[in-house]
Order: structure tokens, then C-alpha cells, then sequence
DNA sequence: AGCACGCCGACT
DNA sequence: GTCGGCGTGCTC
């Protein structure tokens, strides 16, 4: 008798076989079936059919239903499914699940026949580049690499859904029902109509968030992917992708293009560009018209009032608020963004070890580098000098926003954090917030947006914290530079290459010396690393799968770059072990991921958050 | 992953 | 004396 190979949405790379029972002519991979599992009812994919009758056909469950009456998955996607789970560390199930695992059951369509994958040869593969001057310039670039459809469908993937609707509403004027919106936010029944239109379509335009990389068409001819360095591309679940490089890597596989629309570069497209593994598009790595202004914050020159901007911000901000201009400010609320600064010597924050800067823990008492293990313990004193003059500022959103309404009591000032609407931020002609502000500079002209202390960013834990800004300042000055606004970075010692780049529109000082720092420290994207997140209460139990772990890592020589909870500080509870990996090229990813599940750990490559 | 079974610690 | 959290084992 026939067995059924299916596999699950558990991380398990096992497959379970099941007799078809009354379902035997209708069956076919890439199709959904529901299944007793033990003692619960689960859904399973079919990857297989196989003809093996040695096991006891007694052991061997029925089919309870078919949940498609089609394939939802294709070659294609089965063998992308592959590449997922051993670039993610996952199984093939949950890489297949995170595929389709929100539809609903998909009925009464059958894919065309002749609809399978015309593999088009990795020839037309390419990679390439475009770093906008201004905001503005997105839509006709995208609208020109619409142009591609003539060859086949495109695929369009936007950090958010706002974005990924607006071009969706805009591709839908032109080409009517060929458009298509794909992003995990919809609703079952039209993400999955959304995806059955996709599987038998031709010439569709996708416009998507991460997910729309699935896209399931068999007639791909280009990628898109706008700001393709955007946090959001990473999935938070098993298998934690990361879907620009998912695409690159579909593309790669088809033999078709993909096109990055950024607003800034990113460390790691630089690092291609350099190593000449990409052609560089146009002026990439070249200069913008700055409008980034660096004020030096300290004792001086701050506002008498306004005691967290200098005396020149205060000024630009009046004159940009007597001119009606919008103006923004901006700060980094987490962890209450404590501003270590020694007022004797200028290298008193600095690790001793790498020479990177030390942050100060959650709870304030230890001294943390961004980069290696070090952890001292904070004594209120420098550790450089021993000086006692050592300012610890504490700002937040909520009471800068009290002082400005106290001082200018007729302007209309909003506030905006992710936890506030839009509705609630009404009308206004200055905003004080986070970086939620960055969806109002979209949708309003500014004049001037100020980051109240750069520090607040660069001093958040993290090797790639100062990229983070890089790109941040760089986004907002995207969207100014049409307008005419400026921005003003205030800082108490704004002395890295970060600032010279900003200030002079030209990336290379900042991206050239964090490549070097990023090669020497063997961080991505020059060094791979993966986390390990093990939990335990018990700390017997809970050593001996360190054990298991750590004997493990000395084996295969993979370094271990820090554990244990004290770094960096873990916030839910003490139960979390962490560990940051170091594994030698061509390392065995597929045994790694066989030691942490036996250890109950969840790894991920190449973390943004470490 | 999710569920049941089974082991030790603190409670009426 | 049991209740329950957590560790372990198993799922065709």
C-alpha cells in the first residue's frame, strides 16, 4: 500500500507516513492534509509518496481530510523551502509552514499544467543597487522596474504595509487585477485567494511585505526589495529568514535580477560593493548633498530652559517655527537612554580590550561593550581617570514634551511613541517622539528634525547600533532633502568617522572603518555568528545542556563569544542563557541544529540584536 | 511544537 | 498526605 510522506510545522526533519485511505487518487505533493498526530489532530504537508511496506502497516494512521483540493506549494518553493531551513536553522516543515502555513484551505482551482517552473538559467541573475538622493525618487524608480513585467511577474517587498499597500493602490490603476497585495497582516481568506491567484497567474505584479518573497509564481523575471536593509525583512519566528536574502537568493536560483531601492547604504551592501561582488550602481558608494548639521551639546551651550538643546537648536527651531516649517524631534526613549560622559578625559568610556564604547547595563550598575565580553562594574566614576565629574543625563519623551508645551504655550506640539495613533497626535507643528516620528516625516513636508543625542542611539547595546543610526539619519535625510529641511544631530562628543560621514554626505568614513572594525571583531557581514537562546529553570538540568552545548562548541571549534545571563543583562527572568557563536566557515549546519535541539536551544544567523 | 506522564518541593 | 511546576519522551 501507498504511504503518504508528510511532514510538520514542528522542528522535526523527520517525515510521518500515512495511508490515503479513501483520498488515494487525489493526493499529490504540496498539498495540505489533516492528520491524526498521537494524540491530536495536526495539519501536514505531503512532500512525498512512497511505496515502502517494511514497517507495520498496523502503526500506520489514515488520512482524516484533504484541506486543499491542489498543490499550494511549488518545486520551486520545495526546494527554496531546503535552502530556508539549512541557511535558518529550521526544519523543512516549519520552513514550508512559514510559506503557507496562514492560508486557508485552498479549493476549487487547480494550477494549470502547464504552470511548473521554467528555470531560466542563472545567467539573467544580477544584483544591483540604487541609493535614492531623495525620497521622492522611490516611486519612479520602482514604477520603471514595474516596466519588467513584460517578461514575467515581479515581485515588490516593502518594509511595511503602508508602503507595500500605497504602490499596490497606485500598480492597481495601471494594471488592474494583475496587481496583487501579499503581506501577513491579511485576513485568511484573502491571503489566500490573494495566493491562488498567484499560483495560477502570469504577469502579476506582487506587492508585499517579507512573506510576499514566497510569492508562489512560476514565472518570476525580477525582485524588488525597497530599503532592503530594513529590520523588518527578518522574520521573529522559526525559520528566522531574513527575505532580502531570501530573494537573492530565489533570484539567483531562477536566474533572474535583483534590484535594491535604498535610502541609505547599509554596511553590508557596502562590504559587497567593495568586494566587487557588486556592480556598483551609479554613484552608490558616492556623495549626497548633506543637510546634517552636528551641534555639540555640553555644559556651555545648552538652552537655559530647554536644558536638552543647545542654544543653536533652539534658535533653528524658532526661526523653522516662525517660517510655519513642521519640526521634529527626536530621541531614543529605551532604557530611559542614560548619556555617559566624563567631563576630565576624553577616553573614559572606552573598552579596554577592543577600544569600543561601553554602555551602561539596564539596571545601571555595569559597564558593557558592545562588541566583547567585557563587563565592569559602574562605580559612578570614570574608569579612565577615576574623576568623579561624571554626568549621567536622563531624558524621556514624555517630560521634554511637558517643558515645551510650558515654554511655548501656542504652538501645537504632539507627541508620538509607538504606543500613540495617529488620531491621538492630531494636528501640530512640532512633534516630540521616537523614531515612530519617521512615518509622519512621510506623510508631512518638515522643515527640521533634531536627534536630542546621537549618544541615545550609538550607546544602545549591539555591534550594529552605530549603523543603525547611520541609516536611521540617512532615511530622514532622504525624505528632507526635497524640501529643504535639515536636520541637527546634537552630541557631546561627536568625534567618529559616523559624524563626518553624516555631516559631509559621504558614507565612506563611516562605512569603510565599520567594515575594517566589523573584519578585525569578526562580526557580520564578515564573519558569520549565530545565537543560541537556551532555557531552564533548574540549574542542574540547565547545565547539563550547557554541557552538551559547550562540549559540543569545543569540539567543532566554534568560539564561544559570550554566556551566561550577567551578559548582556537578560531581561525576562534569569532563565535565559545566551550564547553568540563564532562557527568556522563551512561548519555543519545541519549537526549544529541537531545538538541544539537536543539541548532545547533556538539559534539564529546572524542576529541584528545581540 | 504540543501533549501526557512522572518526578520532587511546598501547601490546606 | 496531594497539587503542580518542570523535565522527558513521543508523535507515522
Amino acid at each position: 500500500m501507498k504511504r503518504i510522506e508528510t511532514v510538520f510545522d514542528i522542528p522535526l526533519d523527520k517525515t510521518f507516513d500515512y495511508l490515503p485511505g479513501p483520498f488515494s487518487g487525489s493526493i499529490s505533493p504540496g498539498m495540505r492534509i489533516r492528520v491524526p498526530f498521537g494524540r491530536q489532530k495536526k495539519t501536514g504537508i505531503v512532500v512525498s509518496f512512497s511505496e515502502r511496506e517494511g514497517i507495520e502497516e498496523a502503526s500506520c494512521k489514515e488520512i482524516l481530510k484533504l484541506s486543499d483540493s491542489c498543490p499550494v506549494l511549488t518545486e520551486e518553493l520545495f526546494s527554496l523551502a531546503v535552502f530556508l531551513s539549512d541557511r535558518y536553522f529550521s526544519s523543512l516543515g516549519q520552513a514550508l509552514f512559514s510559506m503557507v502555513g496562514g492560508l486557508a484551505p485552498c479549493r476549487g482551482n487547480t494550477v494549470a499544467p502547464g504552470s511548473a517552473i521554467s528555470v531560466a538559467g542563472k545567467e539573467g541573475f544580477k544584483e544591483e543597487h540604487i541609493i535614492l538622493k531623495a525620497e521622492e525618487d522611490r516611486g519612479s524608480f520602482n514604477r520603471s522596474l514595474a516596466g519588467k513585467l513584460e517578461n514575467g511577474s515581479v515581485i515588490f517587498l516593502f518594509p511595511e504595509v503602508f508602503q507595500a499597500e500605497s504602490f499596490h493602490r497606485e500598480m492597481t490603476d495601471v494594471i488592474g487585477d494583475r496587481a496583487i497585495l501579499f503581506h501577513g497582516e491579511l485576513k485568511p481568506r484573502r491571503r489566500t485567494s490573494a495566493w491562488s491567484e498567484m499560483l495560477r497567474g502570469k504577469n502579476i505584479l506582487v506587492s508585499g511585505t517579507r512573506l510576499a518573497v514566497f510569492a508562489p509564481m512560476g514565472d518570476i523575471s525580477a525582485f524588488v526589495v525597497n530599503n532592503s536593509y530594513d529590520s523588518s525583512y527578518r522574520e521573529q519566528q522559526v525559520p528566522r529568514y531574513e527575505a532580502w536574502e531570501v530573494a537573492r537568493y530565489r533570484a539567483s536560483m531562477l536566474g533572474v535580477p535583483i534590484f535594491s531601492v535604498d535610502a541609505s547604504l547599509s554596511v553590508k551592501t557596502y562590504f559587497r560593493l567593495k568586494q566587487g561582488s557588486l556592480p556598483a550602481a551609479g554613484e552608490a558608494a558616492g556623495r549626497r548633498e548633506s543637510n546634517v548639521c552636528i551641534v555639540r551639546t555640553g555644559r556651555k551651550n545648552v538652552d537655559r530652559k530647554l536644558s536638552f538643546l543647545s542654544r543653536d537648536s533652539v534658535s533653528m527651531m524658532e526661526e523653522s517655527i516662525l517660517k510655519e516649517e513642521k519640526v521634529a524631534i527626536i530621541h531614543n526613549n529605551r532604557g530611559g537612554s542614560r548619556i555617559l560622559k566624563c567631563e576630565k578625559c576624553e577616553a573614559g568610556f572606552s573598552c579596554r580590550t577592543c577600544d569600543s564604547k561601553l554602555v551602561l547595563s539596564e539596571d545601571g550598575k555595569t559597564l558593557l561593550c558592545r562588541f566583547c565580553a567585557t563587563a565592569i562594574p559602574f562605580e559612578k566614576k570614570c574608569p579612565g581617570c577615576g574623576s568623579r565629574k561624571v554626568s549621567i543625563r536622563l531624558y524621556g519623551i514624555e517630560k521634554m514634551f511637558n517643558i515645551l508645551k510650558q515654554e511655548y504655550p501656542s504652538v501645537r506640539i504632539s507627541r508620538v511613541t509607538s504606543k500613540i495613533t495617529e488620531a491621538e497626535a492630531g494636528d501640530f507643528s512640532l512633534l516630540v517622539g521616537t523614531t515612530a516620528v519617521k512615518k509622519y516625516l512621510h506623510k508631512h513636508p518638515f522643515g527640521l528634525v533634531i536627534f536630542v543625542s546621537s549618544e541615545s542611539f550609538l550607546n544602545s547595546p549591539g555591534y550594529r547600533s552605530e549603523e543603525h543610526f547611520f541609516i536611521l539619519v540617512n532615511e530622514i535625510s532622504a525624505l528632507l532633502s526635497k524640501g529643504g529641511g535639515r536636520i541637527i544631530l546634537q552630541s557631546r562628543n561627536p568625534v567618529m568617522e559616523l559624524y563626518r560621514s553624516l555631516s559631509e554626505g559621504d558614507p565612506g568614513f563611516f562605512l569603510e572603518k565599520e567594515v575594517l572594525a566589523r573584519k578585525s571583531l569578526g562580526y557580520p557581514p564578515c564573519t558569520e555568528i549565530v545565537k543560541a537562546e537556551l532555557k531552564g529553570k533548574k540549574a542542574g538540568i540547565l547545565n547539563s545542556k550547557k554541557k552538551i552545548l559547550e562540549d559540543y562548541f569545543g569540539e567543532k571549534g566554534i568560539a564561544v563569544i559570550y554566556s551566561g545571563p550577567s551578559f548582556p543583562p537578560v531581561k525576562k527572568g534569569k532563565d535565559t542563557w545566551k550564547y553568540l557563536l563564532r562557527p568556522l566557515p563551512g561548519f555543519d549546519r545541519r549537526d549544529l541544529r541537531k545538538k541544539a535541539y537536543e539541548a532545547g536551544a533556538v539559534l539564529e544567523s546572524d542576529p541584528d540584536r545581540i
